[in-house]
DNA sequence: GTAATTTCTTAATCTAGTTCAATGTTTTTA
DNA sequence: TAAAAACATTGAACTAGATTAAGAAATTAC
């Protein structure tokens, strides 16, 4: 249960078993059926969830439903909107489970207790949050200076994974365009 | 000289005399001419600059030379390349100073000296980044779900300041469009 | 102060990507 | 297991934005 969250961790920084076991003992295990929402806009995210097993989606919905996917998290991910967990704001986002997830979960005071008696997770949460900003100003720069078909390419390669288990659709919103045209772009390739 | 920064750091966490005069006596005042580069491609970030006057711009260069403006920074914003300065990896980007501008610098160690003797800062540069995160999902929102002239409204409105002191060329790959087409969504909107 | 360079604008042409609509395919539900 | 719903594909018509080119305005540099 909590083999691939501590090796996770232990990335960032080497941990004492009496660590890893505060740690442990402070996440709490939640499981989503497909389609359930962790979190929908207008609610206070109160959790920050490594996913042990599943797949989830965070996406914006703009005034006319128009839906924007921001991230796929799978297992060995965090997913969490950061913003309205630290400073306890409503969100934007929606957090939807995309197939049944397994997830372990921190919420303010656990993971306040966590950073008391074990400090150095100070800095894996700050190595979370930038690897994210890294993740980001990627995407900007691809969605800026590349074509749709790049970013395909790119995604395709990047993460294989993903691309099995996640709908077109909803690929088509990550990559920025209509799923239509995404399925010219496909038909295009495969003719190659 | 430090009468902006302590204000600035004082929004995230309220500082005593001493942790703000250990902070100021850290800090290293520099100067950059207009089109002096804090940073280039390849070259290991070694600073977290706070801007006390002047603007600079954080961007990228693609293979054929194209630029793509990520952020612009101005009085009271940091900049850096966080990635690169935290993991000491060479950064893919280009920080130039638009003005003559004064920034003030923590590098690696200065940081580190910092963060020892008045680990409450750890607060501060985690809600940087994360404030850094947000501002790269909104644009990211932008660029995906709205037109050219809707983001330069927005634009024009967010940053009235940056707006007049930058030009049009970077505003536009800020924005993600060609400079002629900037000058076209300007034409039609003073028609208006 | 003027030549040189860079920036901004305008217009014509082109294209990557959208929209709409129809049809087939897979998944969900009961 | 059949009906309903959601998803994927294809094609025709359209449009937001790119590209190219050329002249006007502003900055820079000597």
């Amino acid at each position: 249960m909590f083999e691939q969250i501590n090796k996770n961790v232990t990335r960032y920084h080497t941990f004492s078993k009496k660590e890893l076991d505060l740690f442990n003992k402070l996440l709490k295990p939640v499981k989503y059926e497909k389609k359930a929402f962790l979190l929908q806009a207008g609610e206070v995210c109160n959790f920050e969830a490594f996913i042990n097993k599943g797949c989830v989606m965070t996406y914006l919905l703009n005034e006319e439903g128009k839906e924007t996917v921001l991230y796929f998290s799978i297992e060995d991910w965090w997913v969490s909107d950061l913003s309205s967990f630290n400073e306890q704001r409503k969100s934007d986002f929606y957090i939807q489970s995309l197939e049944d997830s397994e997830v372990l979960t921190l919420n303010p005071q656990t993971k306040e207790e966590l950073l008391f008696h074990a400090p150095s997770f100070e800095r894996v949460f700050r190595l979370m949050v930038q690897k994210n900003l890294s993740v980001m100003q990627n995407r900007l720069h691809s969605i800026i200076a590349k074509t749709a078909e790049q970013r395909y390419t790119d995604f395709i390669k990047r993460y294989p994974s993903i691309m099995q288990r996640v709908s077109q659709r909803h690929i088509a919103s990550y990559l920025g365009v209509t799923p239509e045209f995404l399925s010219k772009i496909r038909a295009k390739q495969s003719k190659l």
